[in-house]
Parts: C-alpha cells; structure tokens; sequence
DNA sequence: TAGAAAAGTAAACAGTGTTTAGTAAACTGC
DNA sequence: GCAGTTTACTAAACACTGTTTACTTTTCTA
C-alpha cells in the first residue's frame, strides 16, 4: 500500500507534514489559531499549497478528527490492556477516557464538541472503524460478567457500555465547558457510575 | 429596575430587539450565520451600532448563552411542575432536558459545546443563578427520597444530582454530535440510567 | 532533451469582526 | 425657544479570514 513512485510519496509525506504542523499549533495556541496562513507558514508553503492535499479547512479539520479518533481508540486499549478482572477494566477504561479528554482538550472537542457537520461526517462516511473498536472495549467487559452470572441475563452488553460511554463523555465534556460544576472529582464520578450500573444489574434477591 | 429615562428605555428596547433578531438567526440557519453584518441588516443598522450595545461578538453570544440558561431554566422547571412523585419528577426532568437540547440544538450547543471560553464565563462571572436553580431541581427529588427512606443514608443527593447531569447531558451531547450511536432512544437511555442509580442507592439486603 | 504534467506561488476576491472619524439627532440648562 | 453638549448612528477603512485564479517553476516521461 507503500505508494512506489516518488513523487507520490513525497506527497504523502507532505501531507503528513502538514497535519503534524497543524497538531502542533492545535496544541500550542488552540482550534481558533488554526489557519491557512499560519499553517502554512509553519511548513513554509504558500497558503494555496495546502489546497492541493486537503479540499477545504474543513476537509484538513475531519483529518485531524480522525486522528483524533484513533488516538482515542489507542488510548483505551492502552487503558484497558492487561487488566483482567472486567469490571476492573471497564473502570480503567473509563478513567482513561476522561484523562484522554481532559489530556487533549482540543482534540477531544474536535471530535465530539466542536462542530455538528464534522463530527457527524466523520462517525458516518468514515464507517469509523475506530469508534467501533473503541465500543466494543466498553461492550466485552459486560458480556464477560454476564456470561460469569455475575450480571443478570437481562442485562444488554451493548446498551451498559452505551450508558458507560454517555457518563464517560458527559464528565469529561462537562468538565472541558464548566470546570467548576461537577464538584466531585472525575474518578470517583466514574466509579460511583460504573458501580450503579453495575449494582443495579447484578444477579440478586432483593427484599422489599 | 425599569428605567425611567425615555432614551434609556429606547436603548433597552434596541438591545432586546437585537437579540431577538440574533435568535431568529441562530434558529433559522444555525449560529454560524450569526454575522454581525447579518444581525445589522435584520435589525436596519449599520455594522457599527451594534456595537454601542455589546462590546463583541464575543459579548453578544454569551448574552444568547445566558438566555439560553434561562430558558433551559424555564424549560425543566415545566417539566418537573405537577409531578409529586420523585421518581417520575426525576424522570420527567432528564427528559425534558435532553428535549431542550434537541428541540433548541444550537441553542444548547451554545450553552455546553460550542465555546469552551464562552460557557466558563456565563457559569463563572454570571454567577450563574439559572444553573443553581436547574440543579436544584434534580437535587430535589434525591433528597425527598432519601428522607422517605427509599434511599440509603449514604446517598448524596447532590452527587446524584450531579450523576443525572451527567447523563442527561452526555445523551443530549451525544445526540447533537453523532446522532446514530447511542442505538437506543433518549426516553429509554434516559429511565435506565436514573433506574440504575436509584437501584443501587435504594435501601435493601443483599443476598451475596 | 523536448514536451507534458504536476507542484507551487503571488495576487486577488469575498467575506469576517472591529475601529475611526465624522455626521445627525436628542437631550440639557438657560 | 435656543445654544451647547452629549448621545446615536453611519460610512469607510483596517486587518484578518478561507478560497480561487492566473502564472511560474519544477519534475517526470516519452
């Protein structure tokens, strides 16, 4: 898949270039600092070059998000690797999640925050293989613990892992707009979550 | 509190006039065409004048943000009206709130994603009054229902308040950025998720 | 090596938020 | 009622933005 002529990997590696320059000044000076001009100042081009490798700002923005994604992606099965107790893993997964968000705020707001139309591009045309992967980390946890009885067989993987991902996303999105609000701190609002979800799906008798 | 002096009521009526001309234009064709140049010509004047009102664009939008809490305000006190029952009021408010969020998108983007620097400032400077109150809603029934015993003792009915916000918000969010993920609907997301907190504080005996 | 194709640029276009200088209107004290 | 001052407002410009166009340079190919 290594494209053999040279000029085409020398396009390529431009393209990178680029999209490692503009990870850079996201970085530094945030999404609003991210312009034609300074981007292509960075690489030294002039700013018309970069209209041969990405369509449009927008266009360079969905790339950067599906970096983004990947990274995540990356991140949680970092979180998640060598952790066998599932609900142990399920808590690391879901710490790791936040730490990602609040680690790389611009990125995580690329991806879920910043704007409507790219975001939604992105989970949709992408057919965002790394979303998919990064659902089922949430989703195998739960399957575990019901297969071990320890979950009731009313419990549905896929639906617990989406309520993971939406109290996941909610902390760490509430957390990058109003710092202040959630007075808990984010691992034991993870943990108290993960821990009711897990609690009220749990195989028991209950007395009333 | 109204003033009395006939130019300063005129400058107040400009004011209010502008903002709702703001609003129309957020809710017809989305807050990126929220120009100042477009505001001017909705409201026949120039450019310039608005600026006798609010000190950017910047200011203007936190303006629509603060009324936009307020409304979200408004909005759950409705929802949670006439209904005694804690748990169904507590249902009711959750619903209603990811209901604003979809029924006013950009709106609520505005209050919770858009602007990162934008949303600290309405929450920090403002004070904000509207948030207090819409979290008091949610604290509300927690609290009733642990001084009925439904609860457990060591249920904190603020913590669990904030637990509610979480999701209500995670859902809305998620909802607003890439619709088809979370497969299950709101109501349902919404009722399993406030199940599984009440579930896992409710007053009870395990049988290990 | 000559011709074609690609890469890259400078300059312009249309749009943005914002500032400035200057004018028209409205209020104030006499 | 009138002079003077403050306020309201505008037209025009400034410094940006993303993007397009016409043109030049470089690079590959036949």
């Amino acid at each position: 898949m290594v494209p053999t002529h040279a000029r085409d990997r020398r396009r390529l590696a431009l393209r990178e270039t680029i999209l490692e320059a503009a990870q850079t000044i996201v970085r530094e000076d945030g999404l609003a600092a991210l312009t034609i001009r300074r981007l292509a100042e960075a690489i030294d081009y002039s700013p018309a070059a970069l209209y041969a490798h990405f369509e449009s700002r927008e266009a360079l923005l969905a790339a950067l998000c599906r970096e983004g994604l990947t990274a995540l992606r990356v991140a949680l099965e970092a979180a998640g690797a060598g952790v066998p107790e599932p609900r142990v893993r399920l808590l690391a997964l879901a710490r790791g999640y936040v730490r990602f968000a609040l680690e790389r705020p611009d990125t995580y707001r690329l991806i879920f925050m910043e704007n409507a139309a790219l975001t939604k591009g992105v989970f949709e045309s992408f057919e965002s293989d790394d979303a998919a992967r990064a659902l089922g980390l949430l989703v195998a946890p739960f399957a575990e613990l019901r297969a071990a009885k320890v979950l009731r067989k009313s419990a549905n993987p896929a639906r617990l892992a989406d309520l993971v991902w939406i109290v996941a996303h909610g902390i760490a999105s509430l957390r990058l707009s109003c710092p202040a609000l959630p007075s808990t701190d984010d691992d034991t609002l993870v943990s108290i979550a993960i821990d009711a979800i897990l609690d009220a799906w749990q195989t028991r008798t209950r007395i009333p």
